[in-house]
DNA sequence: TTAATAACTAAACAATCGGTTAGTTATTGG
DNA sequence: CCAATAACTAACCGATTGTTTAGTTATTAA
């Protein structure tokens, strides 16, 4: 009935998402937008809404690309050291293609959030957490001798040393990091 | 000879600073500087040539306003349990008058780095963390019993811990902070 | 083959970005 | 008292922001 669109949609929103990943919210401009995902702001508006559509999409397909090592932290059963193994992977997960490490696109995005800011994005990238959160506190159960109260502590501690670790990543360099890691779970 | 200023370079720079501390470097705009710090974009610029020479000032300004809690850290010579003090002292200096923790402005504004920043810019907040970093590592040496290299590795872990904290207090609340803190100093 | 429809191109939108400049006002030394 | 000087006001600069729209091209059902 109508002509065919030249391009697929998620392919154009894995795009996007290297943008959005690298430079946080706010300093990715539609310009930048439409040469990187090759297509044309109309096709941009008529496919995503707006630009807090595209990036929306975006945290969706960052949470399927992060499926790879969530599911190996889920499957792994083996409680706090499946957690620090996910430490690791996740580093490995945040490089680009030149090694250059770009940390989280949820917690860099989160970063530039204030008071004024956009209470979808907002609550879209706090649900964000909380579900990691959970996948943590699911881990931290299979260890024995916790007490409820010791099980939300300890859960609370890996998610803020999991955002610390985020954004650590961008400003200090590999061993920095793993020394980071390493003390973080000395005590276990 | 001429017509006085109408304003104290000073106090204008300290009201630039809250801004910056809220938002980052690239979300304040001369706009907002214009109100805040109550004097015309004439006036601004006249005084401080760019905005990145109001940023520039205030990273001074604030650095001496941390002067309050690094001078303690510095007199404290109680190793690691002053450090431990200073991550406390931060949390109560990084909030506002309405108790929003609005982070550290340094690491506020190395979060929205990239590749493509401002050299200046980048090399001023680097500075900044590396003299932190040694404060921490006078500290360390205060205790006994670390070799070189364990000392290096502690200074690094505190130092990416407190960037890790200043990042997540923007996010995480204040209890969730402490258990933060708590762990990060429970094996010391 | 043609009319309907949707995806395309490209120019334009108002608003805002950091920064400048012409013209006015206030202060001061001579 | 007046000429020199610097700080003020306010309009304006070109570039860029996210978004819209008019006009063209391609596809498909009838």
């Amino acid at each position: 009935m109508a002509r065919k669109k030249e391009y697929i949609e998620s392919e154009v929103i894995d795009k996007a998402m290297e943008l959005f990943w690298k430079n946080g919210y706010e300093t990715t401009s539609m310009q930048m937008l439409e040469k990187q995902m090759g297509i044309n702001k109309f096709s941009i508006y008529s496919s995503f809404g707006s630009k807090k559509g595209v990036f929306l999409e975006c945290v969706k397909s960052y949470r399927k690309k992060l499926l790879a090592i969530t599911d190996k932290l889920k499957d792994s059963n083996n409680g706090i050291v499946g957690i620090k193994e996910y430490f690791y992977d996740f580093l490995e997960f945040a490089k680009d293609n030149n090694d250059f490490i770009k940390g989280c696109l949820v917690t860099n995005a989160a970063n530039e959030l204030n008071e004024d800011s956009d209470p979808v994005i907002k609550n879209q990238l706090s649900n964000f957490t909380k579900e990691i959160r959970g996948l943590f506190e699911n881990n931290v159960r299979q260890e024995t001798g916790f007490t409820e109260v010791q099980i939300q502590e300890q859960s609370d501690y890996f998610i803020v040393s999991m955002f610390g670790l985020s954004s650590a990543s961008r400003v200090f360099n590999k061993p920095q990091l793993h020394i980071f890691i390493e003390n973080i779970f000395s005590n276990t």
